[in-house]
DNA sequence: TAAAATTGTTAGCCTAGGCTAAACTATTTG
DNA sequence: CAAATAGTTTAGCCTAGGCTAACAATTTTA
């Protein structure tokens, strides 16, 4: 079947590490990143949505804008996609506002948001630096993982 | 200078989590989370790359198709940003190699991805899980949080 | 060694998520 | 209340990273 004659599936002695895992696992593990990344951005514009109207009151494209650090055209490019995936509201020209299946959205990335960054605090991970480490892994924890990272948040935080 | 009379910057108490972090702050985050998505892929690749080449002797398109569980078109299109990038040298049809830029991000990649996967084994993440959300998290881990990890691993690991 | 099977490449398409520039709407202010 | 300013949207462009289909090259095998 193989073109080439390859070594054999175990692992030779060249490496340092772990073996290769089996090819569907490997596979399996790549697409679940895709799929994080198809969501994630989604999630974090939903996040901050909710952070604003809670902390300010409304949440405007231009504050949304300056805090993702984008120009507003692509602000106001995403707020119609969050429009058609159903998880805000907005008229013309007017404030945002989320529907319910965006307040449960919101509610569910803020909750893991914090559990990564308290842990990462917990692990003695500096604030600012936790801060940036938290909005990059919070879409790549797993719940499993998620809540070992509780458990040991309880454990060392008094 | 706002159209809007905004409530203060401090926090209403409608929150129950933490302030909004300052503007720039704010955005210089997300803008890291972006910067990290524009690299990890082509790290992904380097790194299987070197895996395959450690394992099996060599990296074939096909392999690492199936292993990325991505079509061969895309792993033809990508092999040849990686060989702009210069971190591969390929002849058509022949298997690839990693220059020595390649390698270091190889050896970087394989060290980082190493120490987040045996950090979430000694946390007591079930092995799978582990492999998947290290997958995923290893290109958003600071090198803070990488040498608390790897201090973290020595003390829970006989 | 010719045919079959496998592997690799190219062309062309699509979507997401950036951008700038220009037009439009709302609010504030002189 | 008109003009200036601030905020929002739209249009059009670009790149990355997927895909399929068609074709080319290589390797295996009958």
């Amino acid at each position: 079947m193989s073109q080439h004659t390859q070594p054999p599936e175990t692992p030779t002695v060249l490496d340092s590490g772990d073996a290769l895992p089996p090819i569907e696992q490997h596979a399996r593990q790549y697409e679940t990143v895709r799929f994080a990344h198809e969501t994630e951005l989604i999630e974090d514009y939903v996040e901050l949505i909710g952070d604003l109207i809670a902390h300010r009151g409304e949440a405007r494209a231009a504050d949304i804008a300056s805090r993702m650090g984008v120009s507003q055209a692509t602000v106001s490019k995403m707020i119609r996609r969050l429009n058609e995936l159903g998880l805000v509201t907005s008229q013309p020209y007017r404030s945002l506002f989320l529907t319910s299946a965006g307040k449960d959205m919101a509610q569910v990335s803020r909750a893991r948001h914090d559990i990564v960054l308290n842990f990462l605090r917990a692990l003695g991970v500096n604030d600012t630096t936790a801060r940036i480490d938290a909005e990059g892994m919070e879409h790549h924890v797993s719940d499993e993982t998620l809540a070992i990272m509780q458990a040991f948040i309880r454990k060392n935080t008094k």
